[in-house]
DNA sequence: CCATGATCATTA
DNA sequence: TAATGATCATGG
């Protein structure tokens, strides 16, 4: 099995810069919406396939790698915005207690991701255009970083003291610990980056 | 069956 | 319009 380095994965992803992302899915084989059902993953899964990646490194419980994550985007006022919230990593409630922010996964994905920038219009994601690639280096005295993590603390705070239930998509000021299951019943969490955030790093990154 | 991808639906 | 909470397709 081949190793893609960030870099690399980068580089792959730059190719197809400007191209439509529904058509190289379907090149690539992955469903989208056309079998008449609704596959929401689409977009990721033809990402990852874009860098190089199989198609499995996805659950990446270890977090050994990179992270490739994909934000939709749409204009306002001629303006490029972060249309929704993207997921960052899934919330482990016992390694939330047990681990500070720079020990966690959501720290050691964030600190090694890959933006990819998709112009999305509509709900049928008939014209989704790869808009930008962009890594991203955080440093852990960085501003930012320093409010994220107040996020973080404040978030396990809550764990802590109410419980895992207690915790809502209003917490935080960068991040948030939102639902996010299977959808049938069972729930669990997930930590989210709010399109502000989004905003910032592609600010950084530029 | 559940974890992961990320969006969709509903409400304020 | 924005924000929160819930949901779906896929792979192992």
């Amino acid at each position: 099995m081949k190793i893609i380095t960030r870099t690399v994965a980068i580089k792959n992803l730059k190719k197809h810069l400007g191209q439509d992302l529904r058509k190289l899915a379907l090149e690539h084989g992955i469903t989208t919406y056309e079998t008449g059902k609704q596959n929401k993953g689409w977009k990721g899964l033809v990402l990852e396939r874009l860098a190089g990646l199989q198609t499995n490194i996805s659950k990446a419980p270890n977090g050994l790698s990179w992270e490739l994550k994909s934000v939709a985007f749409h204009t306002v006022k001629g303006e490029l915005v972060p249309k929704e919230t993207m997921a960052i990593t899934m919330i482990n409630p016992e390694e939330l207690k047990a681990h500070s922010f720079f020990e966690s996964h959501c720290w050691a994905k964030l600190k090694a991701i890959v933006f990819c920038a998709v112009e999305w219009d509509g709900k049928n994601a008939e014209s989704g255009r790869l808009l930008k690639v962009a890594s991203l280096d955080f440093a852990e005295d960085d501003e930012l970083i320093q409010e994220i993590k107040a996020d973080y603390d404040f978030i396990r705070n809550k764990l802590i003291t109410q419980g895992f239930e207690a915790l809502t998509g209003a917490d935080g000021k960068w991040i948030q610990a939102r639902t996010k299951g299977p959808g049938h019943g069972s729930i669990s969490r997930a930590f989210y980056a709010r399109t502000g955030l989004v905003k910032k790093i592609f600010e950084i990154a530029s």
